[in-house]
DNA sequence: GCAAAAGTGTTAGGTGTACACCCATGA
DNA sequence: TCATGGGTGTACACCTAACACTTTTGC
């Protein structure tokens, strides 16, 4: 019955995570210490190979979870590098996702465990094979997304103030924003809940607490509405 | 030397291309009779399996090229799609690429050979597997794409008339465009060239044809310019 | 009481959208 | 001469971007 596709060459598939989060008003991303040959011990993405009865999101979410501990993350696909020499090893498929994390949530014995480290985006350095390539896409991405649907939510704790939301888009785009405009769209889209607590850590006055209100988001979703911020 | 990769599985993969063409004014879609089992028979989008020296560019384009007998076509990845069950043959990893192709170079002997059929993109009826969603997942970004980029000139001829642009633009949108605003906006892009001949076949008056200047988009481009329609 | 960050409205300019008439030609 | 599609300009609404002062509180 599937004779026909024994004639075929069947290819290593890996996929390549892009986990990204959000500290000390820079987007960073994770970044290991690669545990084999070759090119072992040169900074690598954190990847995986998709195994035969394992789907894309399914190795996505092992990586991510070896490499965090954190389950249920935010991810995306960013797309796919087929060229015939990109891996120096063998001829390798890379799919690459990436994912936003609450850096709160990140199980810091696993950054021993992997060499990893969490880098400035501004500031990666040279990566292994086309890692730098698949980074920059991811960015390019991740900002267009960032812009039209609220997934930027996803790189804060559940409870968040309105100034840690902000320095979080101008780390998105890399610019400052003003704070009256920022605020006036975002109440306008009516999307936060505000909530009794002050946070008072970074200042004296304190700002208060607010937490993405998902049921409002949707039921807005239904009615055609666009987010963008 | 590649010891660590000898334990990992490898997999079928698989390249779908959702080759695009305007006629008609509208957009349609090529649509083949599939030739072999699982599913032979079947209405499937034009297909082949990547090769161990093969990128996956070069695949689309033989696919391409096999289906419309067309070289050197826009085409842009959508997507990779790798649950387990979504092939019932064999596990497959599936990458979808669109195609846009200007329907004038198309070889029409191909339509008998491979059994295909320009089908309106608004009538699609169902395909096998997953196709279906390709497609839906494909119009999206396109229509995304062609509003944003200038690749809509690449389902026209090289020389064209206003009215046909704007036909093709409405077909994308699936909605009527006001004739000033867009003509209005074209102007100030200031990216087409309009050539001294008329075309005469769609009205006594005759519109003028013009052309996609690519040198002057490039320029525009390096000045941070966006294009927008 | 003062330094430091949080919070709050208004205005001008630019962009997008709606809209109606004349022109050229072939039949 | 008339029917058909090609071609052209303006006015209003809306959205975006710029801008400065008051409030709270810990030290």
């Amino acid at each position: 019955m599937t004779q026909f596709y024994l004639q075929e060459d069947k290819l290593y598939v890996s996929v390549d995570c892009i986990i990204l989060g959000f500290k000390e008003n820079a987007i960073h991303v994770l970044i290991i210490k690669r545990k084999f040959e070759p090119l072992k011990g040169e900074r690598s993405l954190m990847g995986g190979f998709v195994r035969t009865n394992e789907s894309l999101d399914e190795t996505v979410s092992r990586v991510v979870f070896e490499s965090t501990g954190i389950e249920d993350v935010y991810m995306e696909q960013v797309g796919t590098y087929g060229e015939v020499g990109r891996d120096i090893g063998e001829r390798v498929i890379s799919v690459v996702y990436y994912a936003l994390i609450d850096m709160e949530l990140f199980d810091e014995k696993l950054e021993k465990k992997h060499n990893a480290e969490w880098i400035n985006i501004n500031n990666v350095g040279q990566l292994i094979l086309d890692h730098n390539r698949f980074l920059e896409d991811t960015l390019k991405l991740m900002k267009r997304r960032t812009t039209t649907r609220p997934v930027g939510f996803n790189l804060l704790p559940e409870k968040f103030t309105l100034p840690q939301l902000q320095l979080l888009y101008e780390a998105i785009y890399q610019r400052p924003l003003d704070k009256r405009n920022f605020r006036k769209k975002l109440f306008e889209m009516d999307i936060l809940e505000k909530l009794d607590e002050k946070d008072k850590l970074f200042s004296k006055k304190g700002a208060f607490y607010y937490r993405f209100n998902k049921e409002k988001y949707d039921r807005l979703l239904e009615d055609g509405y666009y987010f963008s911020l």
